[in-house]
DNA sequence: CGACCGATCGTCT
DNA sequence: GACGATCGGTCGA
């Protein structure tokens, strides 16, 4: 096991970054209480010539600094007033890049998780849609600019190979409005 | 099943 | 004052 350091965060392509993020492991550790889960699909957000994302243009405000911040925060926000998405900051300070974690499959702290969600019983063992996945891991947008360096939320990878033939690209979910750049294959998906 | 719709509120204009 | 990097329930086929 070994925790993904400020050297894999702070590099340059992000959309290589959110490739290489599939089959890691995400975990939090919150009042002593573990949860974690194999990240299973990921979105790159490059920076501000990306329409898709909210640092597009260069745009900074209050909610979008964080993403300015060097590689290996997170970016934590609320989404319809209900969901908080997860996102991962890489790159160096000033370029606001990001990876929005979107799924993953649970391996540690089932029972919590459940009890997060206010379900019995999870459909494929899957923590499947970036809202639910910080439910589940009870990641709430207080927990944004937290270092992923850190011992709360963080990332390691543990050995488990994914062939690059099950992972899937696929243009990303829910940005119409991003015109042209709606269309890159910037989501990826572990081949389940 | 798939399509549709309401919830709900911080953020930006 | 409008609008989301969404979700889960409901309705009809």
């Amino acid at each position: 096991m070994k925790k993904l350091g400020i050297d894999f965060y702070q590099r340059k392509d992000v959309v290589e970054i959110a490739r290489e993020l599939i089959g890691k492991m995400l975990v939090t550790s919150f009042n002593g209480i573990i949860t974690s889960g194999r990240i299973a699909e990921t979105e790159a957000y490059n920076g501000v010539t990306d329409k898709a994302s909210h640092a597009y243009g260069g745009r900074r405000t209050n909610r979008t600094e964080v993403m300015y911040m060097p590689g290996g925060a997170a970016y934590v926000y609320l989404c319809y007033g209900i969901h908080h998405l997860f996102n991962v900051v890489t790159n160096i300070a000033d370029e606001p890049h990001a990876v929005l974690i979107r799924a993953v499959i649970i391996v540690d702290g089932s029972e919590k998780i459940l009890e997060r969600l206010g379900k019995k019983i999870l459909k494929n063992n899957l923590l499947k849609g970036p809202g639910v996945v910080s439910k589940g891991l009870g990641i709430s947008t207080a927990a944004t600019g937290t270092s992923l360096l850190d011992t709360n939320i963080f990332i390691y990878e543990d050995g488990f190979e994914v062939a690059s033939s099950n992972i899937i690209a696929t243009p990303r979910i829910g940005i119409d409005y991003a015109e042209e750049d709606a269309l890159l294959p910037y989501r990826f998906v572990l081949n389940a």
